[in-house]
RNA sequence: GAGCCUGUAGCUCAGUGGUAGAGCAUCCGACUUUUAAUCGGACGGCCGUGGGUUCGACCCCCACCGGGCUCACCA
């Protein structure tokens, strides 16, 4: 960026400002970005926004500072199976090992060594589709690496100040047994939430009974055999690691709280973090992944092109927002118009299409016609195939095509599945009258028998228009148009409709005979 | 109880200090072999309320009212 370009405000870069700032202070000369997955973590459409917004904002930090980052990917792979999921198999086999750490249960799908690998396994793969940057890290890893253990002894010698932080948010029954540190049962291998009796910062390690027989163990805190509760683990990370900015979802803005002060008692400054809406469903609730209900990456894909998923995503992360069937086009003609307006925006780093496409605008971006347009074009004729949107399209746009418009092309395999989905279903046929019935009746036979003819001269659609027309003049319309809404209304179930000729012409005249038949069967 | 979001045209929403906007809906007109994937126009707003800062506020600050959500067990 030049001296004399305007500051963006974009938010990624306000964001990267503090970053910056943050870097200055400190004295660093990198940055940490972090996203972290719990245990349940198969990824979903809240995993792609947070790591495609932290993707941004260090996007932005790059272009800003010119300073090296990177982005670590967290999974909490070592917290306790706490229940059996409801979308997997072996259930009866994950339940005998409620309790342990997810790399030390076996995966219920028999392809990788542990449950926690089976989910790190999808999440990777899931993230690189999407063609994300980003380190893997495995919690379990970690600890057991002994990468957490100055770290973990630097807690046990904060212990006491640890417990005070969290105590008062605590209901008085869970007090009496909290402590940060979670020792693993030697023998079991679940992860115990226990009070802990005695902690030896000289030894390293904590004493704690077992409540089912009475025995006393003497556990250390490194190398795995212990781990930390939720809040202690994300600061120890924090101050571990040395993060420099972590965004979370609205629901964790006491665990940020918490986790921040226990990070400051460790001696460090928190990362800069980000609180993001959450998302809603169609009646304004929580999306929740064991509820199902909300929108899947998979359903946002078949019916608009990952570029729109990633401007919903862009847009306002600090906002809540419905994400539901009805908001896609909206984020699919957001999207075109702002990769239309990007390469003469006077500020590209506040436009959308900059950040989703890295600040590279891929040729062929953007569309000459707009998703709901698409949508309505779709509809109203019924297409089924992206050959009868094409034959209108090009009425309008002389000799475009797939290989000339490729995002039009996608937007059109995806206004089908759209309108098949969504659209279609919600149309309603209607009897036809009596006056109807005879026109119907004549205009399948008039097609039936003037299908070979063909004047000099004439394209097909013309023929079939005027042939229409002309059966609507036998019969007894006024005006005329009636018998046109008659034919929308009674076959194809809308209101209104494409040029009638045409559409034969591009649906088939055989095909628009059944067509008819089918009506008047159903009348 | 704690916290967050939100209030702008009939509807859905843009709009981060400089003349209030878009899409849809509605109405009028052009076209006339219906239709709109067309073109032109109109209608429509104390920008929730009250105060403050400012030369100037939809925008920043404070208070209040309305709508909604999240967390208060676990992660």
């Amino acid at each position: 960026m030049s001296e004399n370009t305007p500051a963006p405000l974009s938010w990624p870069f306000r964001e990267a400002e503090r970053i910056a700032e943050r870097l200055k202070q400190k004295g660093k000369d990198h940055a940490l970005f972090e996203t972290g997955y719990g245990p349940s973590g198969l990824p979903h459409i809240g995993t792609f926004g947070e790591v495609a917004r932290t993707s941004w904002v260090r996007k932005a930090f790059t272009d800003l500072t010119g300073l090296p980052s990177r982005l670590l990917a967290f999974s909490d792979d070592m917290d306790g199976l706490r229940k059996v999921p409801d979308n997997v198999p072996n259930k009866a086999m994950l339940k005998e090992y409620l309790g342990r750490p997810l790399t030390k249960i076996p995966d219920p799908f028999e392809k990788f060594e542990s449950f926690g690998a089976h989910n790190n396994n999808r999440l990777q793969e899931f993230l690189r589709t999407f063609g994300f940057e980003f380190e893997f890290a495995s919690a379990s890893d970690y600890y057991t690496s002994g990468r957490f253990d100055d770290a973990l002894l630097h807690v046990l010698r904060h212990h006491e100040e640890i417990v005070n932080i969290i105590l008062p948010t605590l209901g008085t029954e869970r007090r009496a047994t909290y402590s940060p540190i979670l020792p693993i049962h030697p023998r079991t291998g679940v992860v115990m939430q226990v009070p802990i009796e005695q902690v030896d910062v000289d030894n390293g390690s904590v004493v704690w009974t077992d409540p089912a027989d009475g025995t006393k163990y003497e556990t250390a805190v490194t190398g795995g055999a212990a781990k930390l509760q939720w809040k202690a683990d994300w600061a120890m990370r924090w101050y571990a690691l040395d993060v420099d900015y972590e965004m979370s979802g609205k629901d964790l803005i006491d665990s940020v709280k918490l986790s921040s002060s226990i990070c400051r008692a460790l001696g460090k400054e928190p990362p800069v973090t980000l609180t993001y809406e959450l998302f809603l469903d169609e009646k304004g609730q929580k999306i929740s992944k064991s509820k199902g209900n909300g929108l899947s990456i998979d359903e946002w894909l078949t019916y608009a092109p990952k570029e729109s998923l990633s401007q919903f995503m862009y847009h306002a992360p600090q906002r809540a927002k419905k994400l539901f069937f009805d908001v896609i086009p909206r984020a699919t003609d957001d999207y075109i118009a702002a990769a239309t307006a990007l390469p003469t925006a006077e500020k590209p780093h506040d436009n959308p299409a900059w950040h989703i496409h890295g600040g590279v605008l891929p040729e062929h971006a953007g569309s000459p016609i707009g998703f709901g347009m698409l949508l309505n074009l779709a509809s109203v004729i019924n297409a089924d195939s992206p050959e009868m949107l094409w034959g209108f399209i090009r009425a309008y746009i002389p000799g475009a095509d797939a290989e000339s418009y490729p995002f039009l092309a996608r937007l059109v395999h995806h206004a089908i599945a759209y309108n098949r989905d969504f659209v279609a279903p919600a149309k309603k046929f209607r009897a036809p009258t009596k006056v109807e019935r005879a026109g119907l009746t004549d205009l399948a036979k008039s097609l039936a028998a003037d299908e070979q003819a063909q004047y000099p001269g004439e394209t097909p659609a013309e023929k079939l228009q005027n042939l229409v027309y002309a059966v609507g003049k036998r019969h007894p319309f006024a005006p005329l148009k009636s018998w046109f809404d008659c034919l929308y209304q009674v076959l194809l179930g809308t209101t209104e409709g494409p040029r009638f000729g045409g559409f034969i012409a591009l649906y088939g005249v055989e095909r628009t005979v059944a067509l008819i038949e089918t009506a008047l069967a159903r009348g």
